[in-house]
DNA sequence: GTGGTCTAGACCACT
DNA sequence: GTGGTCTAGACCACC
């Protein structure tokens, strides 16, 4: 469709790395793997992946040790915070969906509850 | 990070070409652009386009006239049944994504509301 | 699927001309159009139309007067032979294709009766 | 007579690749030959037979398991559904060509009545 | 090897 | 010019 697809590549990697970390993926405290091994993994240069993992490095989601790697911070408050990030954007991405079918808030919140009804057959909420 | 979990494109288009109707772009009754016009615009095959509108006939969201084109239709159920289901993707996506990120329903409607008021400039904030 | 179209060309041709008669759009004691027409309105060889007219002479369904050209029969009995042989040849076809979905011939009665009464909605028997 | 009054090749591949499920060449269950052993078979382009195979998916004759191949369903009501299904398209178009030769709904039973008994040498002739 | 997708380009019927 | 069909050939993901 569009040649651009949204975000610049290292921006979708802090994304996802991010989502790694809130998710548990990446333990609080444990280490992660190295820019190579990422890099390979997600077929970019590593200094792509270098220059997404230094902006977790800003946000203090993780902390490198020069000689031992880099870390997940145990500061659940800056987890937290990166949730809450991007919950954020998500629910924004959703909301301007909903704007362009012509739905306002309270039918988003309608479809939410039916939904939700719906995939969780067992309620444990 | 994945390699293939996009949809195809002729998917793809059918998203698109739905939202046009069910936002209004495409009034109903009217006549949609040509197959070419479209490939050309999206810049894909116009057998792509074709599959995709092909979907939107057997839906019933477009009626086809051999040589005159292709319509919108002006059975506003049908629309109206298109936007619930582009909506119930969006609401199921998002809920897909909050969950990753270990959020609940009660959070999301709590964060749903509070970007709603932020997103809403005019009145009660 | 097959090269072999089932018929041969003439035979074809045969069976389309006699439909004409036998229907009546062909009328009794009327002229029928002339092998070239004919020829240029099926895109076949005329010798091929010519051969088709033969056997429609040969059966009696046509009568050729050297100058004034091909006439339909006015002998309804003929008439109402080649309607015969084509309606057998029709119901053959039909049964053989019940057969084959492993439907017997008490199974196409009643579809035969089921069918008519949908097709027809106001009941001119 | 008319050019072009035939349907178009996947539809008549839909119609035969329904007819070796019905009448239970294909089992129900099984396998059924790859894309491209049946455009070979059948002297089409893949895609073709492709686009048949899709319809099958889509009517619930056929489900298709990514890698492993194609598989007939199991559920006898579906196939049933088609075989009723085959059996009115060839009842109407039967009926139509009756309808051409000028007979009516008692005239087709009084045939198939007589073709049938002709048709099968054992028994009460 | 399987099914699925996409492209490029052709031809057809209809108006 | 419209939509529809078909072909030839390519690439992909999966096993």
């Amino acid at each position: 469709m569009q040649l651009d697809e949204s975000q610049p590549l290292w921006r979708q990697l802090v994304a996802d790395f991010s989502h790694c970390i809130v998710s548990g993926t990446w333990a609080p405290g444990s280490k992660i793997p190295s820019v190579r091994d990422l890099a390979m993994h997600a077929s970019v240069n590593p200094n792509t992946v270098q220059r997404a993992l230094s902006e977790l490095d800003r946000t203090g989601l993780t902390t490198t040790q020069r000689t031992a790697g880099r870390f997940v911070t145990t500061d659940n408050a800056v987890i937290d915070a990166a949730r809450n990030d991007l919950a954020t954007q998500a629910t924004d991405a959703y909301l301007t969906s909903m704007r362009r079918l012509g739905l306002n808030h309270q039918h988003a919140v309608d479809i939410l509850d039916a939904r939700w009804r719906a995939l969780t057959n067992e309620g444990e909420d």
